[in-house]
DNA sequence: AGTAAGCTTGTTAGATGATAACATCAAATA
DNA sequence: TATTTGATGTTATCATCTAACAAGCTTACT
């Protein structure tokens, strides 16, 4: 689930259990091609499958797992294929890519190159990507104090998200039932 | 340079152009010391070395740097010595670990593990570290508003610091001296 | 001291993540 | 059509990180 929310500043949201995930998919590929028509990048069907595969999942995808679906339907496929078709859907604005955890997620709000802040959940593996102006604006202020010119910021923030916590309620004191391991 | 300012926000401050950075060193060690004195953690002579390597560059550090140099020290050093060691100065919250740039700070304020806020200059290569509590207040509002539990920031602000924004001026459309490569 | 337990390091091997360099092919343009 | 540019194929390699087991040290207890 993706658009469409009041909250303005909810990019994508942490997927529900259950939703038609094919439509965010589809919604999703729309938005590209539109997108990439409208400022005149070619989103070949090589890359626009990349995109599919990367918003097929529900939570951030490897490089390396969809150099292997790759290979499946394309009889081959090395790593520069897959590499430089994230790089183009990166500048694009149409995938994020999670330093902290080397994957990647479809943007909810492909167009401007903007800077990405997430909230990746440790329990599903979902993410919600936030635009936060109060954020950038703090970082802005604290940055400018030291005559930081900043330049891309970094926000990742790793949690658990609101069904998580609803499902596996925390006791005061460390989980007791998956406390092994 | 790292300790004493009168801003307590920053926890480490850009390299100055010209310091003792053996001061640097031997105060992060002996602060290193007795944290983990105080907390009953083994900072072996291994451990010790790597923290010491760390902090002996200005700039992050990336592992195989690291490994290189314990090889010609050692006669003998594989990536587990090298990581081992990082692993153990992060959960004692001696080094940050940068997932932007697969790199290794020596920490500015060991004890708690805190979350750490770097400003990384691309111009020099070095990281000023904060401890924001508005930053953290903002992202902890706009979790709230998801209900989403924060665990763990990583934020890593790229940019250009006062420095070398002094010595590398921008002119109004793109730098003219550097501009070639 | 003896010795068992647990932590620390050595060692080998490999998984995973990413890029360089050059060849080939397709699309856009002159 | 010829030329140029951009996209993809291909090979090779580098960089980052981890698993698994062996060996050595410390600690604590008898």
């Amino acid at each position: 689930m993706t658009t469409s929310k009041p909250d303005a500043t909810v990019l994508r949201t942490f997927a529900p259990e259950r939703h038609d995930h094919r439509r965010c998919v589809s919604t999703a590929l729309s938005k590209a091609d539109a997108a990439c028509t409208a400022s005149g990048l070619r989103l070949t069907p090589l890359r626009r499958r990349v995109l599919e595969l990367v918003w097929g999942s529900h939570t951030p995808v490897k490089a390396y797992d969809l150099l292997a679906i790759l290979g499946r339907e394309r009889h081959q496929a090395a790593p520069p294929t897959v590499y430089r078709a994230l790089d183009f859907l990166q500048e694009a604005g149409l995938v994020h890519r999670l330093a902290s955890m080397n994957a990647f997620v479809g943007c909810g709000e492909p167009g401007g190159t903007h800077a990405g802040q997430f909230l990746i959940c440790s329990g599903c593996g979902t993410v919600a990507e936030l635009a936060e102006p109060g954020l950038s604006k703090t970082i802005a202020a604290s940055a400018e104090r030291l005559g930081f010119e900043v330049v891309r910021e970094t926000i990742e923030i790793e949690g658990v998200c609101a069904d998580c916590r609803r499902s596996k309620p925390r006791t005061g004191r460390g989980a007791a039932s998956t406390a092994a391991k």
